[in-house]
DNA sequence: CAAATAGTGTCTGTAAGACACTATCAG
DNA sequence: CTGATAGTGTCTTACAGACACTATTTG
């Protein structure tokens, strides 16, 4: 090891990172939200090298002198392309090798992200990369995307839709304020199947992480609907069992 | 951005890594395994700064040169430490900041590995570390961990103990060939609680991830035990519904 | 025979799915 | 009134938990 005789001060102050071949080290976003009646995920165009003028998802390397840790540089790459600050965001999986980057051996964290379409700016113009919504299929988007980002937005999609079965997650995707058909209806767009009205009320109230806007409803043509809102500081409820079959 | 003019060719051929600050990225192993009734932990000790003479996960550096993917250091961290080479391994999560390593921005991917202690043959000698297994409590080890290995370390326990309500995944900590009671002993190990007998064994044969290994039996002072295998190329089942309450 | 563990059968409460029902608005 | 969507009640079925029962060995 070489290093038996230093003190720890000494040993800090001899050591360089440069002098070792290390990988390349970035956080990747898989942002997605509901609009239109689908899923829809953002990528951006590459305006330089490498991949230059393919699509890819939004990310970029971690910028040691400001990023505090891992959830700030992901939390700064989302404000940079959506405006957005406090969404829902967890880390989804890493992606390492030695070719998913033509830089050399690379690896990245991917992370994953919840947000209402409402409240989405997209950020134009500053940068040279365009950003876009785009629909997510069964697996994925019809575009080639750079690098090996076609894997991770499909494991991305294969999470939420796990995850989708048995948590709150989806109210995330939906404005501050919505109604209990406004959410049943995410869980349909992205389960891609139909859930029972009487079922899917009776778990959602059960899970608690509701509350009714007290004197708030919704008026249509119809009889109006009470519109809620996700309950502050309420993390994701795991149900106890999974959305109907 | 500044590559405008260039073709991607001549971009890669400009480019250099070391122009740039990076942060240090590794590979840190959570790796259980169940003996003596009890959950334990691989740890070992540091013989080089820093955290130098500190208990610590067993990991390290990727190596660009030799390692094909991030699985690929697991796996060779794994065998470096225990010898053994197909266990079930899976990722756990990425943990990185600016504070976590004295020597600068480091970042770790974290795996969490399951192995028989049949399986192990602990390496010694040949590294100035010194690996044992560790009892694992409620939340983690009775012992200050190098960096934030603490929390890593309580990351995983959370994550086994979870998954282990809904999945097959403890099968991993026995020896090749088992009793559905060792089994069920493994289960109660990981949860902390008793299970009811006659519940686990019906979701066990209805997850459907076990073979007969017909004609052999365990003997003892009583009726004699079917032995299992876990069934070849069977990945993790998840159940339907969680292990009893 | 007793002791010990393996393995099964039966009952019951809970909760999800199906689906029909009622409620309340606009026009 | 009709049409539309909101919201509820009831019935049935599936399944997990409790727990008692039977089975098969050693000594």
């Amino acid at each position: 090891m070489g290093n038996a005789d230093l003190t720890e001060q000494e040993y800090l102050a001899s050591y360089n990172v440069h002098a070792f071949d290390v990988p390349l080290t970035s956080v990747d976003l898989v942002i997605f939200t509901v609009r239109e009646q689908a899923l829809h995920v953002l990528l951006v165009r590459r305006g330089a090298h490498p991949a230059k003028g393919q699509w890819a998802l939004p990310g970029g390397f971690i910028d040691i002198r400001n990023d505090p840790d891992l959830d700030g540089t992901a939390l700064r790459k989302l404000r940079e392309k959506t405006g957005v600050t406090a969404p829902y965001l967890e880390q989804l999986q890493g992606f390492g090798s030695s070719t998913r980057d033509p830089r050399g051996w690379s690896a990245t964290f991917a992370y994953f992200a919840l947000i209402g379409s409402s409240h989405i700016a997209l950020q134009h113009g500053a940068g040279a990369d365009a950003a876009s919504w785009h629909p997510v299929g069964a697996a994925g988007v019809d575009l080639d995307l750079a690098f090996d980002h076609g894997v991770i937005l499909a494991t991305a999609v294969q999470r939420l839709r796990n995850k989708v079965e048995y948590t709150s997650l989806p109210a995330h995707l939906l404005a501050p304020e919505f109604t209990l058909s406004d959410l049943q209806r995410v869980y349909e767009i992205v389960l891609g199947r139909p859930i029972d009205k009487s079922a899917f009320r009776k778990r959602v109230k059960e899970g608690d992480f509701l509350e009714e806007i007290t004197g708030k409803q919704r008026h249509g043509s119809n009889r109006p609907a009470q519109l809620y809102r996700i309950r502050s500081g309420q993390p994701t409820v795991f149900f106890s069992r999974t959305m109907g079959a």
